[in-house]
RNA sequence: AGGACUAUAGCUCAGUUGGUUAGAGCGCUACCUUGACAUGGUAGAGGUCCCCAGUUCGAAUCUGGGUAGUCCUACCA
């Protein structure tokens, strides 16, 4: 084995020897264990997000494995209709053509080809991180099967009447030319102007001011509305107003939705452009003036010289002709929340469109009962709360969108323009005898996140009824960000709940979102991304700065992206593996919600696996060709080997505990704790003095052996989820010694927690010999004895136990601690530096190594701090209350804390004393 | 406007039902190429647990108020 770890060496290598032997597909026998992986963009590629949740589910999924349970993680993608649209269009844009050139067919033909093309990148990635998916039963939400599944929904939602078409106000992205839900719409405050113009009433009698931020919207105008008790315009109420430029009466209006002390207290009504004021013209009665097309610019309902004219321009030129008509009260800055498409990034424009909606507020009730029950848990607990408050305010969900590529809505409509719902065109004339009635699909396909929405039962075959569906559904546990509660968790709940009459998991596992060094969202266009798998396989600095000005939004912030990745990763990112990564991610999902990647740690667990890969190495080289008592031969377990495998239990059992209660950051803790601190830096050095001890006997050597083996090899067990490259690799090189049999450790058996493997003895037999190692070791430091002086120690008030233990693990004292020898003092022992273990004073004699006076400070300093301890306690202890009132436990506990303290402080300022004298 | 979350070492974060001398990693200081590992070892320094008040014998932890930051929902034209 290398000295060093390398992890490219090994991982490509492992992960194709396990998918080609089929461990991932599950077992069919067991438990049934289910996760379904959140569909990434069939066309995109791998992000911190991904890798990070990917890779809880791949643990979960080894954990459970591991543990026998009859596990299936499925993948998959999702078509991501604006998306890849977009991607597609941009395409054709570079080859001088279009979608509407090339026709509806050859366009969804173009993006199946991409798909092909771009589709692996992302499962390729997928793989590149561990993860252990059932790669057989991958699905795409465009696979005839999940688009049946869409059909089937679709048509039954409609019959039960929770279906809708409608003419209302959507939101139209004028740039792509589709509708777009709610929850696509992005408001986020901008800086804009308050326009106050005035309009003249009608029979001349004066003018009312009206405030607004968007001018433009004027020409639609049908009418003013006015607060009913607002005295300063309750006698206008009724009249009409003249609407400049366009020439039209309007009334006003009193309506309880203006608010008095706002702008000027009046309200201009554009209800075919506004959300509010559709509300507002509606209970008034007025008409819809649309005065917008598909691109947003002005049609034919306005005056001549505006037609064609875009938003922008409309607005400068009404702005202009009031400001002629001395109609311009005046102008304010002011801020205003701006709607924009979340992919399209320009301003959203409520628009009147025929659209499909889901009857969300139906759907909701079943799926809000289902958290309230307790039969879908949020972890952490406080999600709950942000799911019902969206769920309790729901609004009807618009699903229609106007693109190609997705599932075309399953309505024809004959030329009178009646709709007719079905599975196919063949059904609905059937069903409808139609004849042959010329039909004309809708145009239409159907919001991703609606297909999404039957994921957990599309994929395992609805509306089929299958064994699979059967077996694997409801899922275990849904792993997810807390971005996508409402887009995707919401309606998986409302959908599955309904079609299935069962939740589609038991348990939403809310991570947090991956974020830079900074707290900042990772974007593109901030040229902040880093690529899990750079982060594997390194990166040199000029590619990383090469892709990270690539594609950029902003030209202009190609300089300073590539200033600060140059300044952030002087040499590039190096190599650090897969299981670094992973460990890493893992080690960072505490209950928080931003995770902040810190570089540190990536390598600080690269590290970690070095060490392992070390120990390994060690074990290996000391064991063997050796008998290891696989075979059967007596042992005999010295105390160190009890000891390891003592606390080698408690580390199963955190681990456990952690993984059930989703804290992964703490299993991971555990494990580093127990492998570096526990295992690698006290045991393997207690093994020394025995294996290099000419007089251990084949028993004792044998016991050691063992136990080297075996709490390694149940240790790479307890870690294969979180790292399940170097502890398959090791494993393999392990198995023979530990004399398991198996062909893969990932499905071995997982550690489980024993009580009766621990062992208190041992532990408090090493807890002394630690204190006592430790204690020479700090008077070493701290007096500058070079390591490889070996020196005598002396014993001073050891009790019958100190003694025994003494004589029995002297090897190990004189080893660790690099002694000469331990003797018990006599009366008059000589000048020495002192530490304390329990009552024990620990003598190293002076002569010629240590200074009196650095002596004499170093004692002061831990006199200084035992006095505040003992001022501390004994307030508390003379504090009546305290003595009163608190449970006997603690009191016994802090007077022994008490005692312990006093008698330190006087064997120190005893030893002080007796330096001083010199 | 409502709500949620966060505030602990220079940095990134743990801290279970109130009882610890408040922890880890990275970074820092000193020493060490000892036969697994310098991607290492040993020792050490470093904290007003954001502020104020309250509850309690006892508060990093519970309550109220404040400050700062992040986010979500709704929205005033």
């Amino acid at each position: 084995m290398d000295t060093t770890y390398q992890p490219s060496d090994i991982e490509q290598r492992l992960y194709e020897a396990w998918e080609s032997a089929g461990y991932f597909k599950p077992s069919g026998t067991g438990s049934p264990y289910t996760i379904m992986i959140p569909p990434p963009n069939v066309t995109g590629s791998l992000h911190m997000g991904h890798g990070f949740q990917d890779t809880i589910m791949d643990v979960l999924i080894r954990y459970h494995r591991m543990k026998g349970c009859d596990t299936l993680w499925q993948p998959g993608t999702d078509h991501a209709g604006i998306a890849t649209q977009m991607v597609v269009e941009r395409q054709l844009l570079e080859q001088n053509t279009t979608r509407h050139e090339l026709g509806r067919e050859a366009f969804i033909d173009k993006i199946w080809d991409w798909k092909e093309q771009s589709g692996g990148t992302i499962t390729k990635q997928l793989r590149r991180l561990g993860a252990s998916p059932d790669w057989s039963r991958e699905r795409f939400t465009m696979d005839p099967g999940l688009s049946k599944a869409v059909q089937e929904v679709f048509v039954q939602l409609f019959e039960q009447g929770l279906i809708y078409r409608g003419k209302r106000l959507v939101n139209w992205d004028p740039k792509l030319h589709t509708a777009i839900s709610d929850l696509e719409v992005i408001s986020e405050e901008e800086k804009g102007s308050m326009w106050h113009f005035s309009y003249p009433l009608a029979d001349g009698s004066g003018s009312i001011t009206v405030a607004t931020t968007r001018p433009e919207t004027m020409l639609g105008d049908t009418c003013v509305a006015v607060h009913p008790d607002d005295e300063r315009y309750q006698h206008l109420v009724g009249k009409m107003i003249l609407l400049p430029i366009a020439n039209r009466e309007i009334p006003i209006v009193a309506d309880e939705y203006v608010e008095k002390d706002f702008g000027t207290g009046c309200v201009k009504i554009t209800p075919a452009h506004d959300f509010n004021d559709y509300e507002v013209g509606k209970r008034h009665d007025m008409p819809l003036i649309n005065i917008l097309d598909k691109n947003a610019c002005l049609n034919e309902n306005t005056p001549a010289d505006y037609q064609g004219l875009s938003r922008e321009d409309a607005r400068k030129k009404v702005i202009a002709d009031l400001d002629a008509l001395g109609l311009m009260v005046k102008i304010e800055d002011h801020t205003l929340k701006v709607p924009r498409g979340d992919r399209s990034g320009v301003v959203i424009e409520p628009w009147l469109t025929d659209q499909w909606y889901v009857d969300a507020k139906t759907l909701a009730g079943p799926a809000i009962e289902a958290v309230e029950s307790g039969d879908i848990q949020f972890v952490p607990k406080n999600w709950e709360n942000t799911y019902f408050a969206w769920m309790r305010d729901i609004q009807d969900w618009c699903i229609s969108r106007q693109l190609w590529w997705g599932h075309r809505i399953p309505a024809w409509y004959d030329e009178q323009g009646n709709v007719f719902v079905g599975r196919s065109e063949e059904e609905v004339r059937a069903k409808h005898n139609l004849g042959d009635t010329p039909l004309h699909q809708d145009d239409d396909v159907l919001d991703t996140w609606f297909s999404s929405a039957l994921w957990t039962f599309s994929t395992l075959g609805w509306p089929e009824s299958t064994a699979e569906l059967e077996r694997y559904h409801p899922t275990s546990v849904l792993v997810t960000g807390f971005d996508i509660i409402f887009f995707w968790v919401a309606r998986m709940i409302m959908m599955t709940l309904h079609f299935k009459k069962e939740v589609p998991f038991k348990t939403v596992y809310v991570h947090g979102l991956v974020r830079d060094a900074e707290g900042q969202k990772m974007s593109k266009s901030k040229g902040n991304v880093l690529d899990p798998i750079d982060l594997i396989d390194g990166i040199d600095l000029d590619t990383l700065v090469s892709k990270r000005t690539t594609g950029l939004m902003q030209p202009k912030m190609r300089a300073k992206v590539e200033k600060k990745t140059r300044k952030e990763f002087p040499e590039g990112i190096a190599s650090y593996g897969t299981d670094a990564l992973r460990f890493t991610y893992l080690s960072l999902a505490s209950t928080g919600r931003d995770i902040k990647f810190d570089m540190g740690r990536i390598e600080g667990y690269r590290n970690f696996c070095n060490k392992i890969w070390n120990a390994a190495r060690y074990v290996l080289m000391n064991t063997e060709g050796h008998d290891c008592g696989q075979t059967g031969n007596s042992v005999q377990l010295s105390v160190a080997d009890r000891w390891i495998l003592s606390r080698l239990e408690h580390t199963q059992e955190a681990v456990a505990k952690a993984i059930s209660e989703y804290r992964f950051d703490l299993a991971s803790q555990s494990l580093y704790e127990f492998i570096w601190n526990e295992y690698c830096d006290w045991y393997l050095e207690l093994s020394k003095p025995v294996l290099w001890d000419d007089n251990s006997s084949e028993e004792q050597l044998r016991g050691t052996r063992q136990t080297l083996v075996k709490a390694l090899e149940t240790a790479l067990r307890l870690a294969h989820p979180f790292m399940p490259f170097i502890t398959e690799e090791i494993w393999q090189k392990l198995k023979a010694l530990a004399g398991v049999e198996g062909d893969t450790i990932m499905l071995a058996a997982y550690p489980e927690f024993n009580s009766a493997n621990v062992d208190t003895d041992a532990e408090s037999d090493i807890e002394w010999l630690k204190s006592f190692i430790e204690g020479i070791r700090t008077i070493r430091g701290e007096m500058n004895i070079a390591p490889s002086k070996a020196i005598p120690v002396l014993v001073k008030d050891a009790s019958s136990q100190d003694v025994a233990r003494i004589e029995q693990y002297s090897n190990f004292l004189i080893k660790l601690a690099k002694l000469e020898a331990v003797q018990i003092a006599d009366d008059n022992p000589p000048l020495s530096a002192t530490a304390l273990v329990g009552d024990m004073s620990i003598l190293v004699p002076m002569a010629g190594l240590i200074d009196v006076n650095a002596e004499i400070a170093r004692l002061e300093k831990d006199l200084a701090k035992l006095d505040n301890e003992i001022t501390r306690l004994s307030g508390k202890l003379s504090n009546e209350g305290f003595v009163a009132k608190a449970p006997a436990a603690v009191i016994d506990k802090e007077r022994e804390k008490l005692a312990i303290a006093t008698d330190a402080k006087s064997k120190i300022d005893d030893q002080i004393q007796s330096l001083r004298q010199i």
